[in-house]
DNA sequence: TTCCGACAGTGGGGTCGCAAT
DNA sequence: ATTGCGACCCCACTATCGGAA
């Protein structure tokens, strides 16, 4: 298959607002491929590359290669030449690198080029992933779309899967079942905004601790141990202490689903970050974990001996779990009976708090594990701070945002009435928040440098938080976590803005 | 007819490792 | 030695479509 017909129906994909054209489009793709090319094309029109990421961003490829006038180009061509691209390692790697960038993008035409670019910066930007492509998988071969979906989040791939049903049709969605050390998708949770809410929703509920570190799902078949995170990758070798722990459990084969934190003396979580840099070196595996040793906190079981529990409800799942593992290695829970129980609810939410921890994670209790999506039985609970700070500038935004002003980088009041610069935040406004604060800064701008907008420091915003985090990249040495605008407000002026003092006094763990 | 679940998009900060400077 | 860059951890929120109620 030409790459030119792909980067055509992307173009269409793109120009369509409706779900059911546009998984029609990829169904009628996705026909025409055959089993060679499929690998490559599904990955494609899913805005991903089979390789994963290959080294290759903004700096390789805004090179201005004059486009090819005809397609010539294969996708199977393509594929090969990235799989080389990916292969360049070593001193000048990214000359070569460059090199081989720009050999590719020279035999592309216009369209196939601007294809190509949205691909390996990851900006398909079509308004279609993973979810549409598997409705179009679905589409193309007559199989059931649910069918296509759970074999997807047995298989952790949506390549594998596309490949089988293409060339076997829909009987071989049987051959995907959960098997021990093939990692599945993780199920996630959603928002609530308080316990109330939540135990409103879910009635009978176990209510967990929720841990600020790392996720994991843990898979043990006799002697072997492989440990995967939330996107499926493989850490088994930065988590010795994680799998020798495994290796003491009772069972010889089964999956487990958990977190992976950095605990102090105490039993105190320790930050996020001290938690992320252990689990992230990869050099001196030894040293890392000598230095900042990491705990397993295990929540759910996802198979024990063989026997395939994602369909159980939460209940029994748990009974297995606690079979399994001993007290201190799974999380701290309580259960709730409904609405009428809140009270116990709330002051497990205090006590966590207390304890350090995040916030709770509130799971129905006859739900089973929906994997790979964010299913509404397990809702997240955590505290919101709120501050009232001053827009310092804004950056010109991206996609739909393009001519609007969208990422507000946010500012402290110091004693002297001057502002520091806290942090940065795009999150929360509305298509009419958008529209006003664009025409409000420009009122106030005093540069525009094409990227950023300089404004004179007069407009108050509302901004939620999650807390204070170390920063090397702010004056303050701080930086909000998860910064989102709740509203403005027009009714304060900057000298009622709140300050750093008090921000640094209410989150006393974070102070520099 | 209205409501709501699922998706995609829009980027935030940090850390690590590698290659270039 | 320092800097720049990409990959991958954590993540909130809004708009939209289309099926469910």
């Amino acid at each position: 298959m030409l790459l030119s017909r792909l980067a055509r129906v992307s173009r269409e994909v793109a120009a369509t607002s409706a779900r059911s054209r546009k998984i029609a489009l990829l169904g009628g793709l996705f026909r025409d491929a055959d089993a060679e090319d499929a690998p490559i094309v599904i990955p494609y029109l899913a805005g991903r590359l089979p390789q994963g990421r290959l080294g290759v961003g903004w700096k390789i490829l805004g090179q201005g290669v004059p486009p090819a006038a005809e397609p010539t180009l294969t996708v199977r061509d393509v594929d090969a030449r990235l799989t080389r691209i990916g292969a360049v390692t070593g001193v000048g790697s990214q000359a070569e690198r460059k090199r081989l960038v720009g050999e590719l993008l020279a035999a592309a035409t216009d369209e196939e080029q601007r294809f190509l670019v949205a691909l390996l910066t990851g900006e398909v930007r079509q308004g279609a992933l993973d979810a549409l492509a598997v409705e179009g998988l679905a589409e193309a071969t007559g199989a059931a779309p649910a069918d296509v979906r759970r074999a997807v989040m047995l298989a952790g791939s949506l390549r594998t899967v596309a490949r089988a049903v293409l060339a076997n049709g829909p009987g071989a969605l049987d051959a995907f079942r959960l098997t021990v050390g093939r990692p599945v998708l993780p199920m996630l949770a959603h928002t609530a905004s308080s316990v109330a809410e939540a135990v409103g929703k879910l009635g009978a509920c176990a209510v967990e601790e929720k841990l600020d570190g790392i996720r994991v799902q843990v898979h043990r078949d006799g002697d072997v141990v492989r440990i995967h995170t939330r996107t499926l990758d493989d850490i088994t070798g930065r988590l010795p202490e994680l799998a020798s722990a495994a290796l003491r459990l009772a069972g010889e084969r089964f999956i487990l689903d958990g977190e992976v934190i950095a605990l102090d003396e105490d039993g105190r979580p320790r930050s996020f970050q001290e938690t992320s840099g252990r689990v992230g070196s990869r050099l001196d595996v030894a040293t890392a974990a000598a230095a900042v040793p990491v705990s397993p906190v295990f929540f759910d079981a996802l198979s024990v001996d063989g026997r395939d529990l994602l369909d159980l409800p939460f209940t029994d799942r748990h009974a297995e779990l606690a079979r399994l593992v001993p007290e201190p290695m799974r999380v701290r829970r309580t259960l709730v009976e409904g609405p009428g129980d809140l009270a116990a609810a709330e002051a497990f939410l205090a006590e966590t708090l207390r304890r350090g921890h995040e916030g709770v994670v509130v799971k129905a209790l006859d739900s089973p594990y929906s994997a790979g999506r964010r299913g509404a039985s397990w809702l997240k609970v955590k505290p919101v701070h709120t501050r009232d700070l001053v827009v310092l500038a804004a950056e010109w935004g991206h996609g739909r945002r393009t001519g609007k002003l969208s990422n507000l980088h946010l500012g402290a009041r110091n004693p002297d009435g001057s502002f520091t610069m806290l942090g940065k935040t795009f999150k929360g406004m509305t298509d009419a928040m958008l529209t006003w604060q664009t025409g409000r800064l420009k009122e106030l701008a005093v540069e525009d440098n094409g990227w950023v907008v300089t404004v004179r420091p007069e407009l108050v915003v509302e901004i939620a938080y999650d807390g204070l985090q170390r920063s090397s990249r702010y004056p303050a040495g701080v930086t909000l976590r998860f910064a989102r605008v709740v509203r403005y407000r027009e009714d304060k002026r900057p000298e009622e803005a709140d300050t750093v003092e008090s921000l640094l006094t209410a989150h006393p763990g974070a102070a520099p």
